[in-house]
DNA sequence: TAAATAAATTAAGTATGCTTAACTTATCGG
DNA sequence: CCGATAAGTTAAGCATACTTAATTTATTTA
């Protein structure tokens, strides 16, 4: 008794929780998805019921151990197929969330099983976004922060870029940004917040907006 | 407003009214979708009303123009899947029909136009049936007749395998039958109408139960 | 701290896609 | 051609997942 509508909701929670440790508020859940409040208070009282949510009148939801565990499931089908998207049938990163947002509930354990094989078990998908294993357990990651944060002088790589916009990702790409690329921070201006950077003997300006969804890590001995 | 449902129904009554030209009874449409009369009642009303099939109380169903291109489009889905699931993840046939049965309603024509493409359009799935394309057009086919039902003496390829029975396949795959393959009727045995036959030197006989799932078409000239 | 405001819940209702049971229509055998 | 039986429809009801409007609870802020 699987629902597509349950599982959104799970995986929403999750990565509204992750970070904050903080509870969920049924308002913003709400906003999250798209529907009423009424809604959410409907569903979460169910997901609740299913062990999968710890939830309380006015007090907002968090994921139970089985949610979280459903929740890194569900997250674990969604990026093996975005992965699997690029690698095999060479659609660009831009276009991969869509189709994989329907594509992660219909997906049976062994079909996923043999993607994350084909893909020698990847630990990143193509934005740069962690894979939980077939354990649920995630990769280790280094330290990021946003391009926008970064210090002069500094070498860094690219680690991840905000799936969200595709407008963006197409721009990222035509100015040479990609995960795994090296690049080095020149300055900071203080007049808009905007960074400047070098790849590849390349010089490029990024302005803050732009900068913000982009997460570095790094490169300390190289 | 696409429902799995109703793309379930207008595939079924497609494929019980392929071969004979007549309507499709509520009560067997039922019986194979596995709901019961009133359930096909309300749904075949609902198809009316959208113009995908013709309906009359009591008097059955048969798909309109707009239901066939609709029903020829998530067959197309379907096959593209199995074959696209065979050729790049190395599923074996048996393997890939229920998966296919879920992904068929969730891949975008985008999508399915990239896997399309990764095939190289191609004209039959695994098990032998044709592909429609993107305008829903069915290639041509040679005349298919039952292993059950071959003159001895003559030579056949098999073309289409039933795809209903995982054991079956794993089965037909053992004794070296697969989409392609030639053979040799030696002949029909009348005690159990079981089929003697050569596939490569090697003789075997299939009981009339499997002789009938196999289909195959006559080599002329070689 | 009490009224104002924001947040959440309850209540009532909708659409989809099913179920079983009762009833109606069609068909077939004598 | 009529009655038995088979086939199909109608009626009532259930579960899921929503909606809007009214009401309740919680949090601000004056
Ligand atoms: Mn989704
Ligand atoms: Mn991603
Ligand atoms: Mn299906
Ligand atoms: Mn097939």
């Amino acid at each position: 008794m699987k629902s597509i509508s349950q599982e959104d909701y799970i995986k929403r929670i999750y990565k509204m929780q992750s970070g904050n440790k903080s509870s969920v508020a049924s308002g913003s859940l709400a906003i999250e998805l798209g529907v009423s409040k009424a809604a959410v208070t409907d569903m979460t009282r169910k997901l609740a019921k299913e062990g999968l949510i710890n939830y309380q009148s006015y007090k907002g939801s968090f994921l139970t151990r089985k949610g979280e565990r459903k929740a890194l499931d569900i997250i674990r089908r969604h990026r093996l197929w975005e992965l699997f998207l690029v690698e095999a049938l060479n659609l660009n990163w831009a276009e991969v969330h869509d189709e994989a947002e329907n594509l992660e509930h219909y997906t049976s354990e062994f079909l996923i099983n043999r993607i994350d094989k084909y893909l020698n078990f990847p630990e990143f998908d193509p934005h740069g976004d962690p894979i939980p294993d077939k354990n649920g357990k995630l990769p280790k990651t280094r330290k990021r922060i946003q391009l926008s944060k970064t210090k002069s002088g500094k070498d860094f790589v690219v680690c991840r870029v905000d799936d969200k916009n595709a407008g963006l990702v197409d721009y990222l790409g035509k100015v040479g940004i990609g995960i795994g690329v090296k690049l080095k921070i020149i300055e900071r201006l203080e007049f808009d917040n905007s960074v400047m950077l070098k790849i590849k003997k390349k010089e490029i300006v990024l302005s803050e907006k732009i900068a913000e969804k982009v997460f570095v890590s790094e490169l300390k001995d190289e």
